[in-house]
DNA sequence: AAGAGCATGTAAAGTGTTACATGATTGC
DNA sequence: GCAATCATGTAACACTTTACATGCTCTT
C-alpha cells in the first residue's frame, strides 16, 4: 500500500477555513501559521491545485469582494465532494504512525462544539499513553544498572526526556478532554 | 546550498557505539533503539555503506569475537577519518530548522563528562527558548479576543500545546543543565 | 524605467519507500 | 526437503526541494 499523501487535504483545510484562497496565499499559510505541521513549497501547491481541481475536489472561483484588487490570483473554493473528502480524513483514526496527525487534524478543527473534536482528541490520548508505557518498559530493559546508563548516557537523556514529553502531552489532552 | 544529509552520520553513530556493526544489524537498530529519532530501511542502508566505504569513512572488518557465526554479513568498523567527521558533526551548532537533529546528537554522546554534552544541551535551550518567545506571541497576535479563539478553536489548541510542550522542554533542560 | 516583490508554472535533482530479487542458513 | 528468516543488493516509484523561467504590478 502507498503511503497516504496529506498535502492534499492540508490544503482542503486551509481552503474550508477561509472560503476561497489563492494558490499564493496558501504558499504564504505555509510560511508562517501551519510550518510547524506541515510545510509545502509553491512547487508542489500549484501542481497540486490542478490535480484536485481536476478530480472535482475544488473550483476556481472569483470572489465577489476585491472587486479588481489582484487580478491575476486565480482563487479556489471547495466542491461539495471536496468538503466530503476533508471530512472523511478528518474522521480517519490516528495510527502509532504518522504522529504528526494529530497536530495538523486539531488545526483544521473550527469550533470547540465540533464533534469531531472529542474523538481526536481521545484517539491521540491513548496513542500517548501507550507510548509512555512503552518508553517506560525500554528504559527499564535498557538501562537496568547505573553502568548502562553510565555508558550510554545520551540514549538514557534522549528515554528520558520522551518520556517526560509523553507524559506532559497526556495530562494536558486529559485536562482539556475534562474541561470540554 | 543542498539540504545536509543526516543518514550516514547516524550510521556513523551507530558504528562508534558498538565498535563494529554489521548492515543487517544496523536495520535491526532503525527498527527497534533509534525509531523515534530517524528511520532509515535496508534499501537506503546498503547503498549507504558502501558510498562510505569509498569516501574512507568507514572499513570493513572480520571481527575477533564470533569465528564463524553469521559469516556472512560484513561488518563495519569506522576509520580515523570517520571518527573525525562524526565529532564535527556532532559539533555543528544547532539551528532552528531540524529540530530533531538535538536529539539525535544526544542519543550518540556516551558519557555525562563528553565535553560535546553541555554545548549541545545549552544550544537547544536557546533555540527552545526562542521558541516559546515566538509561539507566545504569535498567540497574542492571532488571538486578541475570543471571538478568534471560539472560530478557530483547533488553531488554538495547537498553539496553546505547542507553548506547553516547548516550555515544558525549557524547564527540562534548565534542570538538566543545573544538575550536571 | 528599473528594480522589488507578486503570482504562477515547469524542470531537475535529491531523498526515501516499496517492490523485486537472490543466495545462505536455520528449524521442523 | 521445505519454509522461514537471515543478509544483501537493485529497480521503480513517490515525494520534496532547488533551480529555472515568465509575466504582472507597484513603488521610486
Amino acid at each position: 500500500m502507498p503511503k497516504k499523501r496529506t498535502l492534499p487535504y492540508v490544503l482542503l483545510g486551509l481552503i474550508n477555513d477561509k472560503q476561497h484562497l489563492s494558490g499564493y496565499q496558501m504558499v504564504q499559510e505555509f510560511k508562517h501559521e501551519i510550518s510547524d505541521f506541515w510545510t509545502a513549497s509553491h512547487s508542489q501547491i500549484y501542481p497540486e491545485l490542478q490535480r484536485m481541481t481536476d478530480d472535482g475536489w475544488i473550483t476556481t472561483v472569483t470572489p465577489d469582494t476585491q472587486p479588481d484588487a489582484n487580478r491575476n490570483q486565480t482563487y479556489y473554493a471547495l466542491t461539495s465532494t471536496g468538503h466530503d473528502v476533508l471530512l472523511d480524513w478528518l474522521r480517519e483514526p490516528l495510527t502509532q504512525k504518522d504522529t504528526d496527525l494529530f497536530a495538523l487534524k486539531l488545526f483544521f478543527i473550527k469550533t470547540s462544539d465540533s464533534p469531531l473534536l472529542k474523538p481526536l482528541l481521545a484517539q491521540q490520548l491513548t496513542l500517548s499513553q501507550n507510548r509512555v508505557t512503552y518508553l517506560k518498559s525500554r528504559k527499564e530493559t535498557v538501562f537496568q544498572s547505573q553502568t548502562d546508563i553510565d555508558s550510554h548516557y545520551g540514549h538514557f537523556l534522549t528515554l528520558s526526556r520522551g518520556i517526560e514529553r509523553e507524559s506532559n502531552y497526556v495530562l494536558w489532552l486529559q485536562h482539556l478532554l475534562e474541561t470540554l
